[in-house]
DNA sequence: CCTATTTGTTGTTTAGGACAACAAGTATCG
DNA sequence: CGATACTTGTTGTCCTAAACAACAAATAGG
């Protein structure tokens, strides 16, 4: 008595196929659990030990992952093996931002083992980040130990991306248009590049290791310094549209006002919840979201606190738009959001449910992100990462 | 170059789950095609011819497919035999409205064969609504011929559905609140009952078979004398959320208006775009939607066409979220927006790219549903259709 | 009528997961 | 402390189902 859509491809499987699907899905467990036992494994898969343990072999001899024996017992009988992605399998992040990018080296086992951010003059272009990403790249592969394996470049783009061909089609805050960024960059490293909308990716990690694991049905909403992006999992797939663009939620028109947003819409999500409006009232004129949110926190006065009310009634409207639309099971928030938030949850919380539908809203839970400052670079290092899983024994993996 | 999230289940796969995979998706291509050849069928799967023709012996047994030599010739060599839905194989469609109750049996080959339409007082009860329903059905098993099997019964409600267990949550105009209706309908007939919103099985049916076949990213929206639902399809999959009340898109705050819509929301499309206030204009106070159509296309007054405008103008903006949200490929409309559409269609199109971001309404569509009366019919039978297509082997059909 | 082409059929091969039996290592209990 | 129960890893065998190859059937074209 329950209804679900099967859409699904078309192809048949061969026995291939089915091999293929089964590392997949072990390599994939190891990824996501950083480490696990192998009785976990054969639990959660439904497969049969000695099929696991041919599957590990199969991972352990293409240098995905690495076994060891488990410290501290775990019951009775004879203790598990634990499964681990390969230290030496890594892939690197790159950031680029108004004044900087940063670059930082992920191991498949979800460490940052290092991280270079470089300064550059304001409004740097595309060439530009492209150039110094691809010096500091080259500087860090010659820091690694010998036998790392690199699976990739994934960048996060404050901006939209065509995901198929990795193209930046506009990124306002850097006046970046139509660059073929993603093959550029391929072409100066001769590493695979892959690139994704910032928030998308903050959703992505959110799912996978932060505040959101194992969640189906999330949205995401993202607020920094450029305006406010979004993600959105449903089913437990990303939702990206036919290429790539969706996930746009700050562009969210809900009210009539004519304020318009960075990208020139108005009465939208982004036009009315303003991290500038709240910098200019506390007179904070360059600000971390740490400062900002301190001074959310010890707000005192009534206007201070009508503006704040006023910005979580807005975000609201649109939240409560979303659970309309999405019927999620969590929101996560991050970026300056997470301060308002912090400021009156149980407001916000009624107000999202005053504005939607009873059935819709009944179960959503609002939480704040949980990878801060990693968010956006375990985000961007899962599209490698991806690549690579998704294909584990053919996928070509670069030497340092 | 290309980003992808894979997330999907963690189950390994056994040869068995290979079998059963296999057998669903040639069931469901030659569902989804009504007929199809043998060798099309190799075409699409990438099978062996070998499998192929094992799969459809198997089907063939199970009393699901048929077999026949296909007429016309098709080219050089032997011709390939044609493979279709077995007529024998049906369900049953429930479509619940305010003053009568149809109920039709619709053939895994999409052909609706039977239609009663049983009038009721106004504002029926779930109860009466599944007596009803459990008589017709129980009159029309009875002139089934010899060998029918039945895969079961989909019901369209127009209002808030949680898929899991079939329970209505609230259909406001029906005035229903909390009813177990598939159980109590399942235990009236003996058939597995399927429950879901009527704009998301609209959505389903117009991606199967409608204008919007083939298509892997849709939005669709449907207006009816209820107000406006819809439907979306993200990435081939069904957007259900995480207990299937996803997609009330008509309760999407627009603007800051004051006016209420059928949920007491305000500022929705629903409440903006309203039938009601087309139907009060032309002084129409019963009319069907052709009617209703005929006098938008025949409106020659300034006074009705600013109307028409302003209710394209709130679409418009209602799209636009859309398209910022889920960057769609196509956008399909049903119920009276056919007519608001077909009034302007350029209008509309060109409102909907003004109010959302370049990249992701590039290539949007705007386009009419193609199934006009038989869309809740249609997309309300894929429900017990999935199910079996679903499990083939396993699915227990019910004889008439 | 002959050839090229495509498709259905049948028998064989093969890949890979399941299964069963055994070994290894841990906890519990007397 | 030893016997037992229990869980897990390993190895060899079995079995399912898809691929493959060879052949037959049916068509179009010359």
């Amino acid at each position: 008595m329950t209804t679900n859509s099967g859409a699904v491809s078309n192809r048949g499987q061969s026995s291939d196929s089915v091999r293929q699907h089964n590392l997949t899905t072990v390599l994939r467990l190891v990824h996501l659990n950083r480490k696990i036992l192998r009785s976990q494994l054969t639990a959660i898969t439904g497969l049969n030990r000695s099929t696991v343990s041919a599957l590990i072999s199969e991972l352990e001899e293409l240098g995905l992952v690495v076994e060891s024996e488990s410290q501290g017992s775990s019951g009775v009988g004879r203790p598990s093996l634990m499964v681990a992605p390969n230290e030496n399998v890594v892939a690197f992040s790159v950031n680029p931002e108004i004044d900087a990018t940063t670059v930082s080296v992920v191991t498949l086992s979800g460490q940052v083992i290092d991280r270079r951010r470089k300064l550059m003059g304001s409004h740097p272009s595309p060439e530009d980040a492209i150039r110094v990403s691809a010096e500091v790249i080259s500087e860090m592969r010659k820091a690694f130990r010998p036998g790392t394996q690199i699976a990739g470049v994934g960048v996060s783009v404050p901006g939209q991306v065509r995901t198929s061909d990795g193209v930046i089609r506009y990124a306002p805050q850097l006046g970046w248009v139509e660059s073929a960024f993603a093959t550029a960059l391929s072409q100066e490293t001769g590493l695979n590049v892959f690139l994704g909308n910032d928030a998308s990716l903050g959703c992505l990690a959110e799912a996978r290791f932060g505040t959101a694991k194992n969640v189906n049905d999330l949205v995401f909403l993202f607020a920094g310094s450029g305006g406010i992006g979004g993600g959105v999992v449903s089913n437990g797939m990303t939702v990206g549209g036919a290429a790539g663009y969706a996930g746009e939620l700050g562009h969210m028109k809900v009210s009539s006002s004519v304020r318009l947003d960075y990208s020139g819409l108005p009465g939208t999500l982004e036009s009315l919840v303003r991290r500038e409006d709240l910098l200019d009232f506390f007179k904070l004129y360059v600000a971390t979201d740490e400062e900002l949110a301190a001074e959310i926190r010890s707000s005192e006065s009534s206007r201070a606190k009508r503006l704040i009310h006023d910005q979580l009634d807005s975000l609201a409207e649109g939240l409560s738009n979303l659970v309309n639309i999405f019927n999620p099971e969590v929101i996560v928030l991050a970026g300056f959001l997470t301060s308002l938030f912090e400021f009156d949850p149980d407001y916000l919380l009624s107000q999202v449910k005053k504005g939607s539908l009873a059935a819709a809203a009944e179960r959503v839970v609002i939480r704040n992100g949980a990878l801060g400052a990693d968010l956006l670079v375990l985000g961007a290092a899962e599209l490698p990462f991806d690549a690579l899983i998704s294909s584990p024994s053919s996928y070509s993996l670069k030497s340092a």
